[in-house]
DNA sequence: TTCTAAATAGTAGTAATACTATCATAAATA
DNA sequence: TATTTATGATAGTATTACTACTATTTAGAA
């Protein structure tokens, strides 16, 4: 038995659904690969189509522009690494282990030993650190979430303020420390690639020293008081 | 007798040193307003001439594109914010409290009473919150980097390590720790004003709130040991 | 099997963006 | 006064971000 993960996408975010064809999935497919190569910015409809080998118009039919891809590509992340969380958290009763492997979740590159999807999970993942904030730090930031755009993005993060609460339920912040922890899995690994004397981990280029990182940060943070 | 701050800006930014004249003055005032309006992706030079009330071969004259600028704005904020920082920690020799008012700085919204230059450094504060990361966020990074486009974000970055490393010098992670730092100062006023359920702060928005909850995960992570 | 309707692919066009080049004029300096 | 230098005005190009329209394929009903 084979079993194929489906994450349910908001509609409002394509004009067609992209799983439901064989043109959709190329799509999502060659532009995980194209952003990643050339950057967001001169990521373009004409040379994603190109690079397909369809016609730009055959693109809109499926993508209202390319934020909405962006936000359809970064939603999808989300998704998929909250599966992961539950599924590698699953029947493990303490908080603090639980905490500890979402931290390692957030911040390893996963090998996509899968295959399962026309999404490379693991590109995906050096395009949500490099591009993935662009998502939100937008003006149209209110409408995309009214619109519920970010809802993963926002389950993923009352999910991990969740095990932050059942490791100490006094603590103060959940929500932000959570956020924190989001974004600083992405942002320390971008630094430590590209301004490497932002952090500590210049030399070794190791994830594994984000990870300690991030534990020391929440793990001091949340005393078991 | 009226002090003038001058920021010495790396001159591989601009063709024309847009400080030398009255029109690169407007430049950078319009350019702040206009991007805090209408963002950054919207932004255009073409909109900037019109609002200035010049030409667009005006402003490339002095940028060779919007991205430089951006650059530019960021650099001389970060330069200026560690002015601010020099200027209020002086003569202050408790680490401690020394690292108090940097997250005080960083994360309070600065009103702009000195009225000193044509930067509105409020503006500039929330441009910087949700723009600001656009400046490295790009495939040009390494080269930027190499320009020293970033020396002034870098410094701010080593002054603090070092005040986290006079708190605590066995701490292992002061770089990062500072990176932290100033990156979530800002994100957490992003989440805050935009998408309020990444943190705990959503009901009562006060920038206050976000000083406590670094400050807090600041000093757990310092112990006095 | 054939007809029809919908889905999809492809072509062409437009307005805006991101520039570059040229020439004229005004101001500052030598 | 001559001469740089800064600005202004105009125009032009390649690319981007779309939209509209036409052709073709496919899927289902008669």
């Amino acid at each position: 038995m084979k079993l194929q993960l489906q994450i349910k996408m908001n509609e409002a975010l394509f004009l067609r659904n992209p799983e439901s064809s064989q043109l959709g999935k190329n799509i999502l497919k060659h532009s995980v690969q194209l952003i990643h190569k050339t950057g967001f910015e001169s990521f373009t409809f004409r040379k994603l189509a190109e690079d397909i080998g369809t016609t730009e118009a055959g693109i809109y039919r499926y993508f209202e522009n390319k934020h909405k891809l962006l936000v359809y590509l970064t939603a999808w992340y989300w998704g998929w690494l909250e599966f992961q969380i539950s599924f590698h958290t699953n029947n493990i009763t303490d908080p603090a282990v639980k905490l500890n492997i979402v931290i390692k979740l957030l911040t390893t590159n996963v090998e996509d030993n899968e295959q399962t999807s026309y999404l490379n999970e693991s590109l995906l993942h050096q395009i949500i650190i490099a591009e993935g904030s662009k998502a939100y730090l937008t003006k149209q930031v209110g409408e995309d979430n009214k619109q519920q755009f970010f809802k993963p993005y926002k389950d993923l993060c009352a999910v991990i303020g969740t095990i932050i609460m059942e490791c100490d339920p006094k603590y103060k912040y959940p929500k932000s420390l959570a956020s924190t922890i989001i974004e600083m899995a992405h942002f320390q690994n971008f630094f430590m690639n590209n301004l490497p004397s932002l952090t500590d981990f210049g030399k070794s280029k190791k994830e594994t020293e984000i990870v300690a990182f991030l534990k020391d940060l929440v793990f001091t943070s949340l005393k078991k008081s």
